[in-house]
DNA sequence: CCCATCCATGGCAAAACTGAGGCAATTTAG
DNA sequence: CTAAATTGCCTCAGTTTTGCCATGGATGGG
């Protein structure tokens, strides 16, 4: 079973939170502080790492900049106010995902689990590292291919699959227009035909969920007799 | 990852910005002066460049027009807020990108990575680069088809389907006539004939259109009794 | 300078296009 | 197997675009 590093200044998450995952049959190694587990890190390095952004002798920013030099294991951030979040969430910098404080471990657990799976199905080849898999951060807007996964400004939206392949297509190339045929491409096999009016219609609901949790979203944007273009800024 | 290239004679910013792009996971290689860059070029071209405008020994427009002669690789200027000029004369010497001093290293980022990501698309034949699909820089005008966007003096202007095939006709020969035959050709499909006075029409809304963004706008010349004209200067 | 053309422009109705609301047929989840 | 979710498409209303006309100004040959 996997190894799991846990760095936390907070001696009560971290026995709490060591309990549970022993519970699940983790091996769990604790730290009180980036830099003890910076140093155990360099004799061994485990599985994945579960850090606390604020901590004292290195926080969990930089220890995870000292990591990336030289591993790509998966890490998860714990958070605690927003602004944070936001940082992380240019997992840009390199996180894997992140939990906001306070969290149900049990939510906590989930997320380690799909991190293992996916970095096996990385490592086993079994899946590619492609274009189409990899997590994309277009602006406001990370979508994740392999957790089927959307943010928008840091907000969870549930979209259904060809919602997602759409959006995908268009945010692949910011600033590029798409037609309908080539959307079309994207989402369906070959040789299914759809009606234009189809696409429209899986913007529309796509456009509508965004709106739900951001009422000024407009990065998706249609020109007129040619089709559609997503905008980064 | 990708190698850039970074040229600044401030070197606070060098730095500032190196260090950004470094844990962004690029691979950054700086300068003071536009000299040392291009003999560094000389001997490996990075992936693309990020350009200061003034420089002393060379300064970044010199830099571009050097490196124009032979490579296409992208380049980024960057420019002090108070003089819009130089932004224009950037981009029509062939510059990528430009981003306006103080700039959000964000934003810079964001730049760097879309024209990476073009750049890949067009090497990896993805995206078809032929006469209709060119990005066209004539004088102060500027047309990107795959974007279907076009701008006059850095100022985006709108336009119609129709607008923009025959402005693409006409701007990729400036200097030479086209009939109302020819640009009709352009515009439609064969057997499809419509009236001389409709081009006239388009013309009109095209002109009307450039207006709105600058008022002296009069590259489009009449050519009595012949057709329509682009005139780069 | 005059006249036959040619063209710029405002205006308009027709045509083309898109967004939203629905709805029935599938597919998926429970 | 039933309920819920997803999907494809249709229709309708609201926009945008387009083609063309009429008018008046511009142009150039004689």
């Amino acid at each position: 079973m996997a190894r799991i590093a846990l760095v936390d200044d907070d001696r009560n998450i971290l026995t709490s939170v060591a309990m549970t995952l022993e519970a699940e049959g983790f091996e769990v190694e604790t730290y009180n502080d980036g830099q003890s587990a910076l140093d155990a890190f360099n004799r061994r390095l485990p599985d994945m790492a579960v850090l606390d952004i604020k901590m004292p002798r290195m926080d969990g920013m930089d220890l995870l900049q000292r990591l990336r030099q030289k591993t790509s294991m998966p890490v998860i951030f714990l958070t605690s106010k927003d602004d944070e979040i936001d940082e992380v969430l240019g997992l840009r910098m390199g996180a894997d995902d992140y939990v906001k404080k306070p969290f149900s471990q049990r939510l906590l657990v989930e997320r380690i689990r799909t991190l293992l799976r996916r970095q096996e199905a990385i490592a086993s080849g079994e899946v590619a590292v492609t274009e189409e898999t990899k997590i994309m951060e277009r602006g406001a807007l990370s979508m994740d291919p392999l957790r089927h996964s959307v943010t928008w400004k840091s907000m969870e939206v549930s979209l259904t699959v060809t919602e997602f392949l759409l959006l995908q297509a268009l945010a692949q190339r910011p600033g590029f227009v798409k037609s309908r045929d080539q959307l079309m491409d994207v989402a369906y096999d070959d040789q299914v035909y759809v009606d234009d009016r189809t696409i429209d219609s899986h913007i529309k609901r796509l456009r509508k969920k965004m709106r739900m949790v951001d009422d000024n979203f407009t990065a998706i944007e249609t020109l007129y007799g040619i089709g559609y273009r997503y905008n980064e800024e």
